[in-house]
DNA sequence: GTGGTCTAGACCACT
DNA sequence: GTGGTCTAGACCACA
């Protein structure tokens, strides 16, 4: 989470790794995330692009403000975040890897068992 | 190929189909394939950013240009093509796959099950 | 008066309910208000939210302050809190509201007739 | 359009000129939008503010983008703004002002008067 | 030409 | 301390 893939936007990288904190419950819900400046310094990164970032997620509904106090994990997220995920992974992303590994005529079973 | 991904560059999409059409043999290896702005009046599209993915092909020796003829697809250029795509698609987009997919605690097995 | 509007600052909300306390003469003249700190732990917000809000109300008159006592609704403060608000409404929103009905077409008498 | 009121963001008051252009009919369905650095140039506004604003209606369904070329007002945005701008208002404005008109014991008929 | 992203630095309001 | 907004200026990808 200290080097960016320069092909994705900074801020899109960085709403993902709070969505796996979210999903992997190390940020607990109803608990603050760091704050902007925070995660700011820490990353070398503009404050706002990681407010940009923070805004996503709050329109998301995965986190929500408290006036001058900080931004909070929302009850719910976790389960919220993984169950949209999942969908939209099975309903975009998969079917476009299905249709390639078909093209290419790749085997499934093999690329399954190189990860094993 | 009537309607684009807005999330990807049109000449992006362009290139992709065209070594789709490549590797499913609809364009055989030696043929001609559609003139530039046959593509852009087909597709609506602007005739530079059909250049721009004919280009990409010819980068990669897929396609050959004949001044005054047209573009050909190069022999062995089938073959060619599945090979490297095969090595990007293991390489690059593979290992992200299986990553998203641990990371939402889904099963490939069960995934790849659902295609059959 | 226990959940806020999170697009208005709290003091601005807080001040508001006081107002319209007094409007009301639920806070009669004379009177003391309820103390910063009582006010803070009940609405669980910061005191200096509550003192802010207070001291806007010393600032327009309807307030006033006895040191180490506490603070109270000034005598007049019914009449002018109701003859400043309605000026304030008259003047700055009301126009506002109703510029907003005229770009939307629809019917003020239909509005207002709603609400009997 | 040309003067900003200072205490709403600017890209909120442009997002909200550019609804009111489109409900209008000022900005036609399936036309371009002046670009954002047309736009930026002449509010005399920084381009990330106009950015900021037509990327609220991109979100919202009211303008597209396409790529390289501009934005564009979506088919059936006239419509879509218009119901919910209204619906936005009956649902969370107008009810506000009423609880106010009627906290400050103000007469209803007295005020559209004011306005023939 | 179009929009997208990022930076550095400033100022503001709220708690 | 918190987040929000804006500016000026830069660089990039796309058509």
């Amino acid at each position: 989470m200290n080097d960016w893939d320069d092909n994705t936007p900074i801020y899109l990288q960085l709403r993902n790794t709070v969505v796996r904190q979210i999903v992997q419950g190390r940020f607990a819900e109803g608990e603050v995330v760091p704050s902007v400046r925070q995660v700011a310094a820490d990353e070398k990164i503009n404050p706002i692009t990681v407010s940009k970032a923070y805004q996503m997620l709050v329109d998301e509904g995965l986190l929500e403000k408290r006036r001058g106090v900080g931004m909070f994990v929302c009850p719910g997220a976790q389960a919220k975040s993984l169950d949209s995920e999942r969908k939209a992974f099975i309903a975009e992303e998969w079917p476009r890897v299905v249709e390639r590994i078909e093209l290419l005529g790749l085997d499934p079973r093999q690329l399954l068992k190189g990860r094993d």
